[in-house]
RNA sequence: GCUGUUGUAGCUCAGCGGUAGAGCACUCCCUUGGUAAGGGAGAGGUCCAGGGUUCGAUUCCCUGCAACAGCACCA
């Protein structure tokens, strides 16, 4: 005798076991349509689920978030099935749904192109059309691997080999085709609806390993309706806008070519965004009492080798050695080591510490050429690099004085907030329990101490100790990795670190690597999506144009320009033999924050029509209050709160 | 690094087995025009590199390099 709690705390009784189907036709006709799975005490499952006992039940519609997954997920099946159907012979793996939508991997001679997208895309619309109902089934572990050896299927097979003893294999049939699939579905392939569209091709390896055989995969995106696919297809088309490789061009930032892959050449207007950037990280630090310092670019392979680096990450370092002397260099691809050489000239008190070494020193890393990516992913960085020397009592406060800085540095950059991950002791890792322990102890107590919720990310710390990630979330949803705090034990140990205590022995200082931006390249190529390239003033590279409108104004808008720059800021006179429209339309384009646009009647009154990027209106100003304003707002943040 | 796609003017892209085209940008001329393109003329390319097939290759094939997408990587 079930009985039934339904969301709105209603209580249906069942003379004996129930579907949720029927459930569903018992509340109303209207739901039994509408339904598409239902959720049993939480957990997602089919509508042909039979129910025998109370339960809590919820059903999921078309309108319901959780609808989403659901769609996604068949969809895939109806992908697998169409491929199979239209190519032969092709292994069908896994096909989850992902975020906006679901891939499928499939194993194939040859691999799968867009080409092959409109005939898939067709036949896929033909099974939704037909509308198969999805047939639950459980099948005895060995009929199911026997059934898809015979079949060919031998990535399904070993899937299966591989699912624990416990677990129910349960196949689902769509029509003729079916599949291994843990579940849920939908009621049939007609509820997967028609608002998806095959996306793109792509290598990937079986089980996400390198050493396995590579599938082809195919990506698509799956949503409730039409309307909901076009915004997911417009998002796409802005992220694309966005792209900081894009706007790089379009603003004549900075440009990449083959000679030098991996690193940048910074053009004018991108070197000013740059130098803009880490002069206000400068006085940020400076403020913090950090202490700057600049350290070699080429380090002997002795340190490298004492450090660790030279067993661990050589094969990501650039090596160089010179023919007449018999040594092996390397560019540094971290600041810390040399860090420690500074720390450790002379003798260093207790009274000396937490000393705040911080440096904008150029790394190189050897990255792999698939991962390279605009100035996001580069060989050659520079970070916000710092590294705090301090006793282990000292690693709570400095982590609170840490994460008030980086907070007050995105609140400037324009971001909104940040989430935090707290990686924990990963499996492989140096050093004691009990270090491990105090680490992980003082780190927690330093979010208390600061206010900061964060999330577990079990087992990811760095391999010397546990780390703090802060996560930036930008204008159009992405989450971007940049700060870090990690705590070390073990390098300022393999280096040698130490100071003099109180009790006048030797210690070991205990060494925090930290930096909010990251580098400052990836960082610059966040910021650049983040606004779009429209950045507020005070980062903007270009900052005014004076545009003239006649010849006559030409000396008034030179001069004008040169008040602008004696002001501080970056501006230049348009006097182009151009009209204004086009002279507006072409500084919109390159995104330059504020047009001043001078003609005969501002030349004579000596005032200016200030334009706003974006807006349509103009506000006529006084030239030494339009200077005035200007400068001011183009005041860096950290500067304006100094003389607020 | 792996799989796939791509590589033609500064940018965006057409094109083709018979030694190359457009739009924008650039230069010059006319025009002095009031808030997102005024008109005209001109200049500009080792068609990524190297090999091969061919009477002939920018075009077809191979190799390399680079970019792009995804995977793997991101200490």
């Amino acid at each position: 005798m079930p009985a039934i709690t339904l969301p709105d705390g209603t209580v249906r009784r069942f003379d004996g076991p129930v579907t949720g189907t029927a459930v569903a036709a018992a509340i109303g006709p209207g739901l039994a349509k509408a339904a598409l799975a239902m959720e049993l005490d939480g957990a997602l499952v089919d509508l042909s689920r039979i129910i025998d006992s109370d339960a809590a039940v919820r059903f999921v519609t078309r309108k319901d978030e959780a609808a989403l997954g659901l769609i996604r997920h068949d969809v895939a099946h109806v992908l697998a099935e169409a491929v199979q159907s239209l190519h032969p012979g092709t292994q069908v793996t896994i096909g989850p749904a992902i975020e906006n939508g679901f891939y499928y991997d499939f194993a194939r001679n040859a691999p799968f192109t867009p080409d092959d997208f409109a005939a898939i895309e067709a036949r896929m619309r033909e099974i939704v059309a037909a509308n198969a109902p999805f047939e639950r089934e459980e099948w005895p572990r060995d009929q199911a691997i026997g059934f898809f050896e015979a079949r060919g299927e031998r990535f399904k097979a070993e899937l299966i080999r591989d699912l624990p003893e416990s677990e129910t294999i349960s196949i689902y049939r769509q029509g003729d085709w079916l599949d291994l699939c843990r579940g849920p579905h939908m009621r049939g392939t007609g509820d997967v609806g028609t608002a998806f569209k095959l996306m793109k091709v792509a290598g990937a390896y079986w089980r996400g390993d390198h050493r396995n055989p590579m599938l082809t995969r195919i990506y698509g995106t799956a949503w409730r309706d039409q309307k909901e696919l076009d915004a997911h297809l417009l998002q796409l088309e802005e992220a694309e806008k966005r792209d900081h490789r894009r706007i790089g061009r379009e603003m004549d930032l900075f440009h990449i070519q083959e000679e030098a892959t991996g690193s940048i050449f910074w053009h004018p207007k991108g070197w000013r965004l740059y130098t803009v950037l880490q002069d206000y990280m400068r006085r940020m630090q400076s403020r913090a009492d950090y202490q700057e310092v600049r350290t070699p670019q080429l380090v002997d392979r002795v340190l490298w080798e004492q450090s660790g680096h030279w067993e661990n990450y050589r094969e990501h370092m650039f090596i160089a050695t010179v023919e007449d002397e018999d040594k092996t260099l390397a560019l540094k691809p971290m600041n810390c080591p040399c860090h420690v050489q500074i720390f450790r000239h002379g003798l260093r008190s207790y009274r000396e510490l937490p000393l705040r070494m911080a440096e904008f020193g150029a790394c190189h890393r050897y990255e792999p050429s698939g991962a390279l990516h605009g100035i996001m992913r580069v060989r050659s960085f520079v970070q916000d690099d710092a590294h705090i020397f301090c006793t282990e009592d000292q690693i709570a406060p400095e982590t609170a004085s840490f994460v008030a800085m980086l907070a007050e540095v995105y609140r400037d950059l324009g971001f909104d907030g940040f989430r935090v991950k707290f990686a924990d002791r990963p499996d492989n890792r140096a050093g004691d329990e009990q270090s491990w322990d105090k680490a992980e102890a003082a780190l927690i107590e330093a979010c208390r101490l600061a206010g900061v919720a964060y999330e577990h990310n079990p087992g990811e710390g760095a391999f010397y100790g546990p780390k703090l990630e802060f996560v930036l979330r930008d204008a159009i949803g992405r989450d971007w990795q940049c700060g870090t705090l990690q705590v070390d034990y073990v390098l300022p140990d393999r280096l040698d670190a130490s100071y003099i205590g109180e009790d006048s022995a030797r210690h070991r200082p205990v060494m925090l690597h930290r930096a909010i931006l990251g580098s400052f390249e990836r960082f610059l190529g966040i910021l650049i999506e983040q606004f779009a390239g429209r950045f507020p003033l005070w980062l903007a590279p270009v900052q005014v144009v004076v545009a003239s409108i006649v010849s006559d104004a030409e000396p008034y808008a030179l001069e004008v320009a040169d008040a602008l720059k004696r002001a501080g800021l970056v501006a230049h006179a348009d006097i182009a033999n151009e009209k204004i429209n086009a002279k507006i339309r072409t500084h919109s384009l390159a995104r330059v924050p504020v047009i001043l646009v001078v003609g005969r009647k501002e030349a004579e009154a000596r005032t200016v029509a200030m334009r706003r990027l974006g807006g349509a209106d103009q506000t006529l100003l006084g030239l030494e209050e339009a200077v005035a304003a200007l400068a001011s707002e183009a005041t860096p943040p950290d500067l304006k709160r100094e003389t607020a």
